[in-house]
DNA sequence: CTTGTTTTGACAACATGTTGACATAATGAG
DNA sequence: CTCATTATGTCAACATGTTGTCAAAACAAG
């Protein structure tokens, strides 16, 4: 359990992960170039439709793990290209509450359904226990940092 | 084999995957902080110590997987903080070759000390066997990119 | 209510990546 | 040798993330 031939193996995880990371997004701008979306863009949509109702940039930030400033600039992009809309928050006069616009339900919807193919395509040839394996390692390094 | 719900793991460990890098590039960045390296420059310190002799900016790139602007950018920088030094090329009047300087190579050798230490804490609680098929899950889905 | 702290939006500067465009140097085909 | 192509450095625009700062709104004590 104490292999010292462990820190090698991590650290060629640590530089698949930043390459890994790379080819993805680029995987994610592609697909969702026909719906004029990008992965940043998808990743919004997504926190927005997992939460299932309207949210304010900060709490989009904190569930995707990236500053609230990062978000606000991409929220406003969106609302620009019609993907989503504001709604004043009777709790809040500043933090107005962020929804998915109809188009927005619209291209997000899509894209899940063009992204389940892909998923299942690109794990061909990895078995499910193999998939878990990796799932659950990357939580507990993630996790590790995380406090 | 076949299992339709790998879609939805494989799914989780793309998102994974994204935060983890963000996770790590902060990791790295905090690392080199005490010797004034970031992430992005401690990879290309590793890139050239990999390569065991100088190299162009486009050789850099190649190896490291980014274009070559990203890379030119980050080396005129790494010039400027006395990392790298330039050589003339023999072969090539425009593109010169790049080296470690002195100050480079001592900032990457205590890099990859303390970065050995710090993968061996990273990875207890994690057995070897976990850490290896992790690795040759995600390369084998950066193969699938690949071509 | 008043006061001190936290949350939020807005703005700016920076780091790191991309793409595109341009001129020049190197190379290869004929 | 000449000419077309490729490789390289340079510059600019953009996307996406960070940090820091500031003022206004919300909140929590007292």
């Amino acid at each position: 359990m104490n292999d010292p031939q462990k820190g090698p193996v991590f650290t060629d995880i640590v530089l698949e992960v930043f390459k890994l990371g790379g080819l993805l997004v680029s995987e994610g701008d592609h697909m969702g170039e026909e719906y004029g979306i990008t992965s940043a863009r998808w990743k919004v949509l997504g926190a927005l439709s997992l939460a299932g109702k309207p949210q304010t940039v900060p709490q989009i930030a904190r569930s995707m793990g990236l500053t609230r400033q990062a978000v606000q600039r991409l929220v406003d992009a969106m609302r620009e290209d019609e993907l989503l809309c504001f709604q004043n928050n009777p709790d809040h006069k500043r933090a107005k509450l962020i929804c998915l616009s109809a188009l927005g339900e619209t291209v997000f919807s899509k894209l899940s359904e063009k992204q389940s193919g892909w998923a299942m395509e690109c794990s061909t040839g990895i078995t499910k226990a193999e998939l878990e394996t990796t799932l659950s390692v990357l939580k507990r390094i993630s996790e590790s940092f995380e406090r």
